[in-house]
DNA sequence: CTGAGTTCATCTCAGCTTGAGAACAACATA
DNA sequence: TATGTTGTTCTCAAGCTGAGATGAACTCAG
């Protein structure tokens, strides 16, 4: 049945006070990337209390809903900040690029109660510790690598780093945008400082989809797109770290999808 | 400020009882798309109660939290089959693909509360009217052309069929996303029937799209790319409306993902 | 039944992009 | 100073793309 039945179920619902009918409670998660000595990290924290003591998670907590009211994103950043140590405004996340990701909401994800969530997904530059004098288990950012996470997304057996709730699903999801995102967007340049070098700009790339690639194409291929890149004319102060000449400086152009794109190279065998 | 003054408010928050604190409502809302006399159609239903009565709106409603609590695509596929009037289970929505769009819950969205809302996105083949035999303008299959979408998300003015709360913005945003999808996965084919011809394939890239596409190039690059269609063998029973041959029938092949990817010809504009 | 116009399917061809490799100068380090 | 590494630019073959042409199969009007 549809139509005047579901009309009249809408309109009643919609004039019910949640409070007294179906209690949900919505929470964002924030899985933030960033690439420290070459590879991929994201900021995890660990918990005190129980559900899952001493297991890791995503910096999150509850959306400010009436007092205080925020809207999605401001409580994402909020978070971030919070965990961060950092300030939000003028400091390093105003180059933090930020996207939602999806919402989790499964009964039961939540042993305590039921929770939605809305996770986001944050693109940083190198970023100091977080809360660098403080407890050092309490947060840190950790490799990627060391999570184990399988393509399903969960996490191999033997792994030390155990992820809370769901949240191994919701870091693979994560990765996977990241990688693609990689390809058709000049969002690599939100890892690299404001002025970066085409070898720093590829070892992004090699970090986020775990592959080498071919420095001469890659090279050419930033350069012939519109808008990834432009020059500032200026050169590095030194070269590689093991020899070579002074590469030359750039910093992210007005593109906001690269055309043609850059695709992975592994990307023939997922196919399926 | 972080560590462990934030840890100490989480656990604090995580213990509460949302009831008691911060009402928050999740309601879901489905943009299901289809094809009908070769132009794109949203299915929308009309607001009989204030705020926004008389105007359109996405088919949604309230998450089921703790009594009968439902997955999120549950209650997506609850509230699309319940608007639309057919069963999940062995019906036409058996082949209805469904993914999240994304999540919507700024402040003042919903005059009457702080509602998020989870926004679906479903592409059908021709499905029958909604209740076709109840009160037809409750519910029905509207063109989106009528919608008047800028690219800003919002609706021009004149525009006659005005839609509800942000529903501009996601049924926007659920367009945007339909377009890209069938660049780079098969999912064009789920707006068809079973068996299907190229052309037919073609024209949901051009309804979607809106835009006309090259027939003998698509031809070559639907036929190349591995996976995407398999043949049948067999033919269709006429040819096209106005003439020429009968059209050979494929199905969906196994495909996930199109390498190389089908890229809209306009693309090369909207990059910056 | 016939003719005109339409459509499916395939082919051609020039232009562009890609992947792989080579070359060479500039540089770090021992 | 010698050696190995790296940034940058080429070259070349292979593949893909857009635009157009062709011919057979078909619908429809008269």
């Amino acid at each position: 049945m549809a139509g005047p039945d579901e009309q009249d179920e809408r309109a009643f619902l919609e004039g019910y006070d949640p409070r007294a009918y179906d209690p949900v409670a919505v929470t964002v998660d924030v899985v933030a990337l960033t690439i420290r000595d070459g590879a991929l990290h994201v900021l995890l924290v660990r918990r005190g209390e129980p559900p899952f003591a001493g297991m890791w998670a995503l910096p999150g907590g509850f959306v400010r809903g009436v007092r205080d009211a925020e809207d999605l994103p401001e409580a994402a950043v909020r978070e971030l900040a919070e965990e961060t140590g950092v300030s939000a405004e003028g400091g390093p996340l105003e180059r933090v690029h930020l996207e939602q990701l999806g919402t989790y909401g499964a009964p039961g994800r939540d042993p305590r109660m039921r929770v939605v969530s809305v996770a986001y997904l944050a693109f940083a530059p190198e970023l100091p510790d977080p809360e660098a004098g403080g407890d050092a288990a309490d947060a840190a950012w950790t490799p990627v690598d060391a999570l184990g996470l399988t393509e399903a997304g969960d996490q191999r057996p033997g792994t030390t780093r155990r992820l809370a709730f769901d949240h191994a699903r919701i870091v693979s999801d994560g990765l996977e945008r990241a990688r693609s995102k990689l390809e058709y967007t000049p969002l690599a340049t939100a890892f690299c400082a404001p002025e970066f070098t085409i070898p720093e700009l590829r070892a992004v790339y090699e970090a986020v989809w775990g592959e080498e690639l071919h420095a001469g194409n890659f090279h050419r291929k930033v350069l012939s797109v519109p808008g990834f890149v432009e020059s500032t004319g200026g050169t590095a102060d030194r070269g590689g770290r093991r020899g070579g000449p002074r590469p030359k400086l750039y910093r992210a152009g007005d593109a906001r999808l690269l055309h043609p794109a850059l695709l992975r190279p592994s990307r023939e065998e997922e196919i399926r």
